[in-house]
DNA sequence: TTGTCTCCCAGGGGGAGACAA
DNA sequence: TTGTCTCCCCCTGGGAGACAA
């Protein structure tokens, strides 16, 4: 069916492993997301995990939900592993991090300088555009402003009348998709053409969604410049749908029995971070929370003192912000 | 756009309350499929919701998962509820059962009459039809067969030529379709034609999915007849995806730890059941299930002795079976 | 009885410039 | 600079019987 067949092209080697591009994946989170550095220590908040997936499952948390007197309102751990990914329907981003709670001596060492804020590589060449109405009609194709064009776009050979090319993007799925890229119209205008209509009716996009195109360079590979591209939905109402796997209960215990299992035995645990579903980030890089808790710049060594002593007090609904 | 409209009629007043036609649930579960009824004691068994999740998360259960002392492998409780449900995006069909873990006291009761076995009840004027490769192409419709369209569809009126009519049917989600049912051709067959290719687009129908027809009788409206269709997918080898909610890990340890929390505190938990994700069922019905340990009918009285005797052999895997 | 093919033809939609915001 | 409209015409795909499994 030609719905259930994506892009155009050959089918990506798809594997679960496979990490997806980080500035693509930066360009379609939008620029005020960051992730933290691998390898890094970071504040893992129970809580504010709970709200995500209490958002995602439409489900509020309520008071069903067991106490776990081991699991403390942060959790200090070492971020073991960061994965970059996009959902297989929506092509919604999100990030699975692996979270290796520290002892409290590791908690004690000092800070690494490298802790001292890496921040994520955020995409340079990229632009996006919500789609108008005339972008997802069924009448012609997708206008590019002109700008976003000349920056991203491989430039047109304008001896040619109209100018035109094909240009060859992947998404975030690594599938290939293949469009006319034109320059006509009076006035002359950027246009994509052939191959728009079946790129929004498999993606299923609607006018207020985005798209996101992406020049990268790999130095590494023969292969100079690639063109990339990506959606952001618009956030609509009612996007959450029921899971029919396992109750939203039952995901709010397991969400907690699973820190607190780790915390327990000092194994490492695994969340997904959906950074366009929920309104508060809930792991932390832990140089950016004691900054915040202290409001001031104080020395290394005190640090940790200073965060025991008052991690009862209000830091708490510190991810709320 | 035209995917994400379902339907062509007015929108069902969707609520996660309503529950649909039971006798569609089983037309699309499938003739093997009953569910325990409301009321009667079950036995719950973890591991096997626990290969259910599994295997819906494409996960395999592994030693990471914490062992729960409190929790038995098989958990007697009370149905309290259960309702009928179809997946959002892929119509396939489920069941949210919530489960009431009964107190040693009250598993001594005798059991009461309606324990003793009132099946589920299943339908009787359907049929289904596995689509072919004709049926989904993109020339023509649907080639309904002959004894179907004369058990489930209205009577034609054969003195038109052809014999033709406007079916209106509404399916798992009570969103009405219509399609134009036909006879014609050399020789004469049944087809549905216009609406056919719609509604094979909007649920994403390949050859192989099956098709669901049923005739339902609501003696208690004025309508008499209703027409309402649902669909089986076909086992296709890859359907799981990645959940980006929750990790498979904690997944599996928030199934354990809800039936844990509710059996140590005597409280409701909900476990949604997939008749045709797993290839066991977990939630038994009591009189079923010590039928299957005895192999044998005894008086009422003593099951329960015996039962609790022996609920440390082999029976703990009954459910596999 | 019904799955597949081919044929026919109408309508949907892609691709173009016009025009205005 | 770019969103929307309209126009034109091609080609996809609905709808029919033929034919064979």
């Amino acid at each position: 069916m030609k719905l259930s067949s994506s892009g155009q092209g050959q089918q990506a080697h798809e594997g679960e492993n496979k990490c997806l591009n980080s500035e693509l994946w930066h360009a379609c989170a939008g620029p005020m997301v960051c992730l933290p550095t691998v390898g890094t220590r970071v504040v893992y908040f129970p809580q504010g995990h709970s709200e995500q997936v209490a958002a995602t499952t439409n489900k509020e948390v309520d008071t069903h939900i067991p106490n776990y007197p081991d699991l403390p309102p942060q959790l200090i751990c070492q971020l073991q592993n960061v994965t970059m990914h996009a959902d297989v329907e929506t092509d919604e981003v999100y990030a699975q991090m692996s979270l290796q709670p520290l002892t409290p001596e590791e908690q004690k060492d000092t800070f690494l300088p490298m802790e001292l804020g890496i921040p994520s590589k955020q995409p340079t060449n990229y632009f996006y555009k919500t789609l108008t109405a005339s972008d997802t009609s069924t009448h012609g194709g997708f206008s590019v402003p002109r700008r976003a064009a000349e920056k991203v776009f491989p430039p047109l050979d304008f001896s040619q009348q109209p100018p035109a090319q094909e240009l060859i993007a992947r998404d975030l799925h690594d599938i290939e998709w293949k469009f006319r890229h034109i320059f006509r119209g009076q006035p002359k205008r950027h246009l994509l053409t052939t191959g728009w209509s079946v790129f929004v009716s498999a993606k299923r996009l609607v006018a207020g969604d985005s798209f996101v195109g992406l020049l990268v360079n790999f130095c590494h590979r023969n292969e100079k410049n690639q063109l990339l591209l990506g959606i952001r939905r618009a956030t609509r109402p009612q996007t959450v749908m029921p899971s029919s796997v396992l109750s939203s209960d039952s995901m709010l215990i397991g969400l907690l029995a699973a820190a607190a299992h780790a915390a327990a035995t000092n194994s490492c645990f695994t969340v997904f971070y959906n950074p366009r579903a929920s309104p508060s980030d809930f792991v932390i890089p832990l140089s950016k929370y004691v900054k915040a808790v202290f409001h001031t710049r104080v020395s290394v060594g005190m640090r940790f003192r200073m965060l025991f002593e008052t991690e009862e007090s209000s830091v708490r609904r510190y991810y709320s912000s």
